[in-house]
DNA sequence: GCGGAAACGGAGAGTCGGTCTCCGCTTATT
DNA sequence: AATAAGCGGAGACCGACTCTCCGTTTCCGC
C-alpha cells in the first residue's frame, strides 16, 4: 500500500510514516481546492506538521503533486475506457463527457495538470495521456460514424472544451460550483449532429449578485 | 484632445506631453497582447522612457489601465447598441456576439477588465457594464421573442460565455490566435432553437504538435 | 527505562519579482 | 542665460515563496 518513494527503503518511523499520510491527505485537499500552487508551507500547517517535515519527506513540490494526483488522473482515464464498452456510441461519448467534466469541476488540481500542463511543476502524466488520448478519440470516431456527432469535431477539442468549461467553474466555484453543469448541455446541444429543440439546461444561471461576487 | 488628468492643469511641457503619448500607445500594445499584470517597468522600457517618468505621470497602474482601456470597452457598448438597430433579431445577436468575441480575443487586457473584474487593479468601468447590460440584454430577448434563441439563455451568461471563449485564446494565441473562430460556431448552434445540421467550424482544431506548444 | 538514531518544528536565510522614490542631470521655455 | 519642468534609473522597500539548519522531541530495540 503505502511505499516510500525510494523503492526498498527502510520502512519509516511510525510517526515518520503518520505524518507522511496527512501531508498527501491535506496536499490532496488543497490542490483540489486551491490548484497546484498552494505552497508547502500551506500544505505543512493543513496537515499539522512543520515546513521542515514536508521538505524532509518531498524534496519538491513536484514529487508531491505526482504522489497525490496520480489516482485522480487514473480515474479519469478509466472512465474513458469504461466508456468505449458501452453499446450506444452517443451514449458512451456523452457520458464520459459529463463524467470527465465533474472530474474536472471538483479537482482544480486535476485541470491544471490534465488541461494546462502542469502549470509549471515540471510534472507530467505521459502515461495517463497516452491511454487517455486514444479512447477519448475511440468514443468520438464512433458516435460520428453513428452519425450523431457532428463529423468535424476532433480529438484535439476535448481538452479545449474542458479548458473553457474550466474557466467557469474557476470563477463560479465559490458562489455556485454547479454552474458548469448549464454548460456542458449547451456544449452537447452544439455537438450533436440534429436535434430539434433545446435540451433544457441543467442548472440556473448566476444571478446578478452572484455574479458581482464571482469578481474576486 | 489631449487632456491631463487634472481638469485644468497648465499644459504639460512639450516633451513631457510627448512621453505621455508614448506611454500610453505603449500601455496599448503591451495590456492587450500580454494583459494588465505586465510592470509599469516594461511598459516604461517598450516606451522607450524611464521608470521614474512613467510615475510622474500616473501615479499608479490603475489610472493607467483607465487611460488606455476607455476607448476599447467603449466600442464593445456601440458594437451592442448598433446591433440593437438591426432588423432581424437573429442576425443582430449573432453579429454583436461574433464582434464581441473578436473584440475580446485581440485584447487581452479588455477581458480581464470586462470579464474578469480588473484582476486587481481596482478599475471598474461601471458605466460602460451599466450600458452594456440593457443592451445584451435587448439582443438576447429579442431574439427569444422571435423564436430564434433558446429561452432560457439569460444575460449573465453572456459574459460567462466569453469568459469560456477568453480561456481559448488565452491558450492558444501564440500557436493559433485564431482558433476561438471555431468554438463561437460551436456555441452559436447550441444557442440556436433549432437547427438541421451543424453550421461548419470556422477554424481548423489545434494539431497535435499545436496543442502541445501551447501548453505554455 | 535507557541510549542513540530518526524525526520534528519553525525561525530565518536566500531569492525573486514587483512597486515606487529620490536626486543629480538635462531640456524646454521665457 | 536663467529657471522651472522634466528626465532617468539605481536602489530602497516590500511581500511571497522555497528551502535549510539545528536545538529539541520522539520512537524503538535492547
Amino acid at each position: 500500500m503505502s511505499t516510500p518513494s525510494a523503492p526498498d527503503a527502510r520502512p519509516l518511523r511510525a510517526d515518520a510514516e503518520r505524518n507522511r499520510q496527512r501531508l498527501i491527505a491535506s496536499a490532496r485537499d488543497l490542490f483540489a481546492s486551491r490548484g497546484l500552487d498552494v505552497t508547502l508551507d500551506d500544505v505543512a500547517r493543513h496537515a499539522g506538521v512543520g515546513v521542515g517535515t514536508a521538505y524532509r519527506r518531498f524534496a519538491n513540490r513536484s514529487e508531491l503533486v505526482a504522489a497525490v494526483l496520480d489516482t485522480a488522473v487514473q480515474r479519469v482515464v478509466e472512465r474513458a475506457e469504461q466508456a468505449l464498452v458501452l453499446d450506444d456510441p452517443w451514449e458512451a461519448f456523452e457520458q464520459f463527457f459529463l463524467a470527465a467534466t465533474a472530474d474536472f469541476a471538483e479537482n482544480r488540481g486535476l485541470r491544471q495538470i490534465l488541461l494546462e500542463g502542469g502549470h509549471g511543476t515540471g510534472v507530467a502524466f505521459d502515461i495517463a495521456s497516452e491511454r487517455l488520448s486514444p479512447a477519448v478519440e475511440g468514443l468520438i470516431v464512433r458516435a460520428q460514424e453513428a452519425g450523431q456527432l457532428r463529423t468535424d469535431l476532433e480529438p484535439s477539442d476535448f481538452p479545449l472544451i474542458q479548458l473553457m468549461l474550466g474557466a467557469v467553474t474557476e470563477r463560479s466555484r465559490d458562489v455556485a460550483p454547479d454552474l458548469w453543469r448549464r454548460y456542458v448541455t449547451l456544449f452537447l446541444d452544439g455537438l450533436r449532429t440534429r436535434r430539434e429543440f433545446p435540451t433544457p439546461l441543467a442548472a440556473p444561471a448566476l444571478t446578478n449578485d452572484e455574479f458581482d461576487r464571482s469578481l474576486t
